[in-house]
DNA sequence: TATTTTCTGTGTACTTTGTACACAATTATA
DNA sequence: TATAATTGTGTACAAAGTACACAGAAAATA
């Protein structure tokens, strides 16, 4: 049983405790066939010599959104991804330093259209097939990483996630082509559109795409 | 493009940006037939005179089941109870006093086992239908309850989850009785039985229960 | 500017999955 | 021992998903 004056540490204080904040974040690229995801080495920091989750800390004034989007074009120099929440990490012991919570994006990228180079104290980048990647990594982002690519599989399962890959206005065979390069497969053209009208989910702009044979019709989502 | 001065940031140090963690429990019961979620209002803090989850602060030394387990006994009695993380919520003026992230979890009980008594400086404590629930409840946790309670239905499709709410061994009526509670339909006995055999998580015990007219099997999960 | 090439846009038969439905066998209870 | 309640099982039908081909439009080429 617990007395009154413990039952006052529920409540959010001026001294309660506190601690750090980071978000780490699970790029997905698919290349040749191969789902892969983008590791770092870093120069400054803990585990300096580990292939690690791009990631870092959230400052006070920034969402979780505005703290992937920071560090991730930090350090990849990628900007404007879509990023979905996975699951929040918070072992007592899992940052050496200090108390650490982390919450975990992934993200879904062409990698041609993201040409890797190393920024900041980047020591080294690249793409790892998901059968590839390195033992060692820093903290816990084995474990990150797996639990990423469970959500990933089961979300592509049932709904539609194509984060920031496409314009704002884009023809169905773009669409569709995004859907293959994620998924891995070949999609038929005439059942991959009746299932995307029955979502009810994008609108004709009623414009044609130019330079394209045929004259597609552009397409964007509804608001 | 960033300085490496800045890129400093993204690393935890000793000095780097705090706030403060706190969980909160969407604790589902179904009763007559209803889903029903658990509230509470309190006699401090923010919010007094609303209705809100059960919530509070995360301390040094604790996971955030730790927190979460510790925070609902302090403010139900309730103890030993399955839980699952749901989402983070982190918006940057969601707490008036200061910065707070929270973790969010739903749990599944059975009301019948655990009778509501007013702890500690909970003011009230009830169980609200899920087409009942107040209008305004303390900080953002209509949403975080709208949150919890699609996670919950969308878990229920493929997944078992059925939380510490059956015994060991239990019969197929017995699942089946609890999801149609959980899900608020009834369920056709032998589709229920088809899909639950598809998906090969269960094994017969070889026992019969007795008490009960037709002498049902009794199953337990496959380990 | 005529011809060729490439891409768009559309419907229908078939297969798989999901849903509705009834009765004999088992055990408790009267 | 008879009655009442509950278990355990299969099949016909409906809905959703999959396989498949060709005429028309615009660009590219001759």
């Amino acid at each position: 049983m617990l007395e009154q004056g413990n039952l006052q540490n529920f409540q959010v204080r001026a001294d309660s405790f506190e601690c750090s904040v980071t978000t780490d974040i699970a790029v997905f690229g698919y290349v040749d066939g191969k789902l892969q995801i983008l590791l770092t080495k870093r120069s400054v920091g803990n585990f300096t010599n580990h292939w690690m989750l791009p990631g870092g800390v959230m400052e006070i004034e920034e969402t979780l959104e505005d703290c992937a989007n920071k560090v991730l074009f930090a350090l990849t120099g990628f900007k404007d991804i879509h990023f979905e929440q996975v699951r929040t990490y918070a072992e007592v012991n899992r940052h050496p330093l200090k108390r650490v919570i982390t919450i975990s994006f992934y993200a879904l990228v062409k990698p041609e259209n993201h040409p890797l180079r190393l920024r900041g104290n980047v020591e080294e980048i690249a793409w790892f097939d998901m059968d590839g990647i390195p033992k060692n990594l820093g903290f816990d982002h084995a474990q990150i990483i797996q639990d990423s690519h469970l959500f990933l599989k089961t979300n592509l399962k049932d709904r539609l996630i194509v984060g920031e890959l496409l314009p704002k206005k884009f023809t169905l065979s773009e669409v569709q082509k995004l859907y293959e390069n994620i998924l891995g497969l070949k999609l038929d053209k005439r059942n991959f559109r009746k299932r995307i009208f029955q979502m009810d989910i994008l609108e004709n702009t009623g414009e044609k795409k130019e330079g394209v044979k045929g004259g597609p019709m552009l397409y964007s989502y509804k608001n």
